[in-house]
DNA sequence: GATCACATACCGACTGGTTAGTCTGCCGGG
DNA sequence: CCCGGCAGACTAACCAGTCGGTATGTGATC
């Protein structure tokens, strides 16, 4: 046999791990059985408990996925050769939009952190911190530069931003109105329009 | 015995409400058991159950307060005697005071509420929509008075400001270097600098 | 190229513990 | 004497994680 697929083409760890995504953003984390989650993926418990340790590992490993994209993207835009105002534009949008894009890994890191353990709640942190950091060493860059207002903390305008990302899953839907990018673009631009001197 | 209060003064269906959503912003709805609460309270499940038809009568009942609460200020500002820049920048300093003054409400409300029944949840949405529109139209005035900028639709920019409120639970802290004032009004004038024209 | 040893991948019944909600009954004041 | 206000034992259901077992693959040895 083939490692780890069965019948369907997608390794086993991968299929436990989507379906423990979207069942998790269904239902919640407490709410949602082990049993429910191998029965989506096509498996069993015993499968599950070969590949992850705990229940919490997989809810774990959501978050790290996410954490890594969103860092690897933010990196990518903030040390592109471009303007302060335009690499602070992009990486703005590009969050919402990426954020869009996986809104159940959203509603997750925002519904469910506080059920991870003290030390991988912690570990968790420390990743996000290192993204804030990140942020916010872009709006301090303009700021300096004059091209921003110092009216507020950059810290402040981090969490400003962040708390609309955040806020994201709870009304953004596809059937809407707006499209992503139009979403991230006018997002993006209230960003902006608040930072102008 | 005196009626509904025990050694203690408050009444205690109070001391159950009380008990209920300090332990609920700290370890969760579904992480709080009914007898922890009790006990918290000082009384056992008989009284809980004399009083609320369920563990989710008791959450919803939290919800009710905070939206009442937070409906009767907005509307308090929303129709005050001040020029539209004025009523806007006052109402959104005071859902940040009031969210601050009541932290361990407002992480339960964004986190828990999709532990709600599927018609308590569908009348908290109701509230909360009366709440959102006050607010739009409060922007849509300016709007339309030329002293906000239309670049972004108001729908859109409340949920901007409403992001940042909601965000409010997962950083703000007492200790930190920002008084609940400080943070009110610089969140308050973010808003108000993306809305000029 | 047949056999043996061992590992990987998974199955599914079982266990120990927890939990929301019920129900019977006591107790004291009006 | 009756009823609101509450106590606390009880129940029925559920659930994370365990464990012994099976099947298939892989590499070494003769």
């Amino acid at each position: 046999m083939a490692k780890a697929t069965d019948g369907n083409g997608t390794p086993v760890p991968q299929r436990l791990l989507a379906a423990a995504t979207r069942l998790f953003a269904e239902h919640g984390y407490d709410r949602t059985s082990v049993q429910e989650i191998v029965e989506a993926a096509g498996v069993t418990k015993g499968a599950l408990y070969h590949y992850f340790g705990s229940k919490e590992d997989l809810l774990q490993e959501v978050y790290a996925r996410v954490l890594r994209l969103q860092q690897e993207r933010l990196d990518a835009y903030a040390n592109a050769e471009a303007p302060i105002e335009q690499r602070l534009r992009d990486a703005a949008a590009d969050v919402v939009v990426t954020t869009i894009e996986n809104l159940d890994d959203a509603s997750i890191f925002f519904r469910s952190m506080h059920h991870l353990s003290p030390e991988k709640n912690k570990q968790v942190r420390i990743e996000r911190r290192r993204y804030h950091e990140r942020f916010r060493a872009l709006i301090e860059e303009g700021q300096r530069a004059g091209v921003f207002s110092e009216a507020t903390p950059a810290d402040l305008v981090v969490d400003y931003h962040f708390g609309s990302v955040h806020h994201l899953s709870t009304w953004y839907s596809p059937d809407g109105p707006l499209s992503q990018q139009e979403v991230a673009d006018h997002l993006a631009d209230l960003l902006l329009r608040a930072l102008r001197p």
